[in-house]
DNA sequence: TCCTAAAAGTATCATATGTGTCTTTTATTT
DNA sequence: AAATAAAAGACACATATGATACTTTTAGGA
């Protein structure tokens, strides 16, 4: 477990003994987990920082009328929960699902702040904190100010720039593309079928050309 | 200068010496700013951690198409950047205009970086950064999930509850109130209208009367 | 291989909000 | 007090998305 924490960057500078001496008092704990199973359920408590040594996580966003919105995804080297720590309030604003099995850490907030003695530590911890700001920043931004077809086409332009294509498949399936995009499933389909009307893209199952870039 | 720091929880235990010795070096500093003037453009870069002595500021998401959110209001303690300083970009995902003449306190990303050596201020600083997501995360989960009609019911309650009596004074104007939600300023009034109808709340010029209390 | 459940796809109707324009009232300045 | 600007208020129309319901296709397990 030592050596799994010490290949993470955050962890790199902290001692072997100091990690075993919180591991000896039970403030770190590895545990595993089954694909679907819910991790944290939207206002929970958070109590522990949490580390994902592999497998990915899910966090989705639930409204009280069941309307969904993924929010972001986890996966190795991820960290959930340093924004909740430490603030007013200490409930999930979102549901986390486990999405492939995945190896958790889990961190006591004490043990966060005998760690936050590391300087290296700290400036590596604030550093995440302030990026999962930008995500949300970046989010609110996507749902409050662009239609679902900018979002799209910008979702399918980075798509084509990363597969070096403008012939793509899509890495996830077309429910899941409506879920990231805070849409429902009749909205996406009906704003792809405008966008092939308007000789923007063209689909095949699950393959998309992207015609114009704008 | 010193001195106004000290007031502030967050410098509280850092050491005047330390103070002195950065003020000396340039990297803390402090300005004034007139009403109406603009503090940060979305996508400027951030390059110091401000600090609010007096006055307020207020900041606004701005999309390409013109529209426009008001996000948050900083006033005496609060602070500016300090998400922005050690993420992974390090531009203003809003604009900051000055509301009421202000008196800021800049320090330079290095004075913080020293800072952080101090415990104290690095648990109050984590808590800032970790506040200021979770209102971001209220702001994801008011415009996603909610419709104008709650957000407003929701306002009313808070001011209600405020001022202790369901015969209130909006604390703004109805064009502002529009800019909260973050909706065009005839669709306010259509649904200020609609509430009407619906005999839920009574509005004269700057006053409401909330009837009933879903 | 067949069966079943999930995903994909389509159509219709309802509704929330944006956009533009116009009038009236209130507030501010000279 | 008059002049001007800003806010308030209302209306018509356009549009994006939600909700629902249904069919077809695909994929995974018995």
């Amino acid at each position: 477990m030592i050596e799994g924490l010490k290949e993470m960057p955050l962890f790199a500078t902290v001692s072997s003994d100091k990690l075993e001496n919180l591991i000896c008092d039970n403030q770190i704990d590895k545990k595993y987990y089954m694909s679907g199973v819910t991790f944290y359920d939207q206002g929970d408590e958070c109590e522990t920082f949490d580390l994902i040594l592999s497998g990915s996580l899910v966090t989705y966003s639930l409204a009280e009328n069941g309307s969904q919105m993924m929010m972001f995804e986890f996966s190795r080297g991820h960290t959930l929960g340093a924004n909740l720590l430490f603030g007013d309030t200490h409930t999930y604003p979102f549901s986390v699902y486990c999405q492939e099995r995945a190896e958790i850490i889990h961190l006591t907030k004490d043990a966060v702040m005998t760690l936050l003695y590391n300087y290296d530590f700290t400036l590596n911890f604030v550093g995440i904190v302030s990026s999962n700001s930008q995500k949300l920043n970046q989010k609110i931004y996507m749902t409050m100010h662009r239609t679902l077809r900018e979002n799209l086409l910008d979702f399918f332009q980075q798509q084509a720039h990363l597969q070096k294509t403008n012939y793509f498949r899509l890495p996830i399936s077309k429910k899941q593309l409506a879920d990231q995009m805070g849409v429902q499933r009749p909205s996406l389909f009906r704003e792809l079928k405008r966008l092939k009307e308007d000789g923007v893209i063209e689909v095949e199952n699950r393959y998309i050309h992207l015609k114009k870039t704008l």
